[in-house]
DNA sequence: CCGTAACGGTCAAATTTGTAACTATCAACG
DNA sequence: CGTTGATAGTTACAAATTTGACCGTTACGG
């Protein structure tokens, strides 16, 4: 019934092992877009989830990148100052606007991809070919978890 | 020169991949800890941290923790507050406080260590001991790693 | 149809965080 | 010693983020 062993020693533990990383590797990338572009993290985000898409809305873009809506509202709204973007009204459902990136949207999201690609080369070049193959299956598997009382602040729980 | 393939690959992309799992994974432990204590993030950490240190000035804190000053500072008043930890002057250097937790502070650390410890072990089984092993590692690498221009938002850089 | 509930989106107030200035102390050097 | 520059920490103000209410729609059961 000893206390003594109690203590959680941080430096191994799991949860904080990887946010340390993560956010190692996000402050390394967002200085690469903040410098090229002026971008911040949201804007990038938007940007770049859209690019995906190809057309969306901005609850769906909340959605994937895990952003409260109104953050994804004023990201968009920089974008769309910058002619990176574009809205257009649903011709069926007129609460729904769809986004998409424009010609110059695409363009710049194409130079920075150069950028980011050249940003993960150096990075796998760093950690090996082996260490990068186990770390992308292991984030499969955390992005498939199904992780106790999630009680997100983003999104709305349903 | 195709334009085409010059779009990034959003789902594949490392630095994203790894930031979402992060994020998931701390947001998920953050319920534990703050549905349990009321404990926020900066809290939780500068409370995790200095029960490792046993003794640090704030400085040390933020340090570890990649904290900027005025957030520890103001978590380590809260803690102040619930006396989960006490400050003591330093005899050679007056400008310094020294921090450690109170007895009161110990135990509730060690309390919450019961919880961690559980999540960590949720979260293992649920990968799979290889993939941990994997993942483990892996981290190990990118915390050794020397990343281009790195341009702290938090800490002075040196 | 009509009333109620839900949705997409924006806006304003409240909370949190970062920036920069400030106090107090110390260290180095002439 | 006195001046200059650095360090530890707090605080005031500004910027960013979250929360909650709101408007205008749309869906749907009675």
């Amino acid at each position: 019934m000893t206390q003594d062993n109690s203590g959680l020693v941080l430096r191994g533990f799991l949860p904080y092992r990887l946010h340390n990383a993560a956010e190692k590797v996000s402050l390394a990338f967002a200085a690469v877009y903040k410098r090229q572009e002026g971008l911040s993290r949201p804007e990038w985000r938007v940007l770049a989830i859209l690019a995906q898409l190809a057309r969306a809305t901005a609850t769906e873009i909340g959605a994937q990148a895990n952003m409260h809506k109104t953050k994804v509202s004023r990201a968009v709204f920089a974008l769309e100052e910058r002619r990176w973007l574009a809205r257009s009204a649903d011709d069926a459902d007129r609460r729904v606007e769809w986004l998409q990136l424009t010609r110059t949207g695409r363009s710049q999201f194409a130079k920075l991809s150069q950028s980011a690609r050249q940003f993960e080369n150096e990075l796998v070049a760093a950690l090996g070919d082996k260490a990068t193959r186990h770390l992308l299956s292991a984030l499969t598997r955390i992005e498939e978890v199904r992780l106790a009382e999630q009680s997100h602040p983003h999104s709305r729980a349903r």
